[in-house]
DNA sequence: AGCGGAACCTGTCGGC
DNA sequence: TGCCGACAGGTTCCGC
């Protein structure tokens, strides 16, 4: 389910009232959520503990603790952070829960199971952060960056654009609104990408992020922001999950194929 | 380097 | 109504 803007939501509302609050007891309802740890060591590395501020590199969000370490959580598909200011029942899909002191409970929630949690000393022990490219916020990402970056790969724009390791943030729903906003298609090669259509790109993938971000992320079905409300990206899509319906820019019906097992939205007579 | 396929696990939806 | 397959916002690993 989240990228990016989905994930910058829930950092900036957990922002709000998060930090300060201490741990009092953590629940662990279904433990392969922590990657091999065993419940009781992750419990007792957290109950205590202080959180401090929330930040995120790609889709990964980074807890700070206090008075050390970090609490790194990856919501995958369908994973969530819940904030209830009071204690609330237990849910089906609750795989974690943080009682905090002054009643109020911190809920990682996940009906698929795949999403993540891990506590760790230093970021630099987790490898999967250390896989990460460039953030797609990140002021080095510029125009000239991603026309260099680009040059050196032969793999289609689309799968370029979704891999981790090149730009971090970009999954299957905001890779098809950026690449129809550029006027590029998902299938040309990232090396036939010239300047001026790398730069379109770049403008098109700050564009959309903001936006998306201001409008709280895109629900399709399952993301929610820390209160359960749903984001309202969703009105603003243009390609993604229109296939069959005319193309905002020319009327051509938007078209669907399959790229590396995903579905890719487009339309075939903008995108070139 | 890069692709296809499978795996991780569950829920929902459409077709028959 | 019920069963079955396809599909879902992500990542990783394996083989070619």
């Amino acid at each position: 389910m989240p990228e990016l803007p989905e994930v910058e939501t829930v950092v900036r509302e957990l922002n709000r009232a998060l930090p300060g609050r201490r741990i009092g007891e953590v629940e662990v309802l279904r433990a392969n959520a922590l990657g091999g740890c065993e419940a009781g060591v992750f419990r007792d590395r957290l109950v205590g503990s202080e959180f401090g501020r929330v930040g995120r590199r790609g889709k990964f969000l980074i807890f700070r603790l206090a008075p050390r370490g970090f609490l790194v959580g990856h919501l995958r598909m369908t994973g969530k952070f819940i904030l209830a200011p009071k204690p609330v029942a237990r849910l089906p899909h609750d795989r974690v829960r943080f009682r905090l002191d002054g009643g109020a409970t911190l809920i990682f929630q996940d009906s698929r199971c795949f999403g993540t949690l891990a506590v760790v000393e230093r970021l630099a022990d987790y490898g999967p952060l250390g896989r990460l490219g460039l953030d797609a916020l990140s002021r080095r990402f510029t125009a000239d960056w991603l026309a260099r970056a680009l040059g050196s790969s032969r793999a289609p724009v689309k799968h370029w654009l979704m891999d981790q390791a090149r730009i971090a943030g970009l999954g299957n729903i905001y890779v098809a609104e950026i690449l129809f906003r550029a006027g590029i298609s998902p299938l040309r090669a990232a090396c036939d990408v010239d300047r001026a259509a790398a730069a379109r790109l770049h403008r098109a993938t700050r564009k959309v992020l903001g936006l998306a971000i201001r409008k709280n992320g895109t629900t399709i079905s399952d993301f929610r922001r820390v209160d359960e409300k749903t984001g309202e990206f969703q009105n603003f899509l243009r390609v993604y999950g229109k296939a069959g319906q005319p193309c905002p820019a020319c009327g051509t019906a938007i078209g669907r194929i399959r790229q590396q097992q995903r579905s890719t939205f487009f339309c075939p007579a903008c995108q070139t």
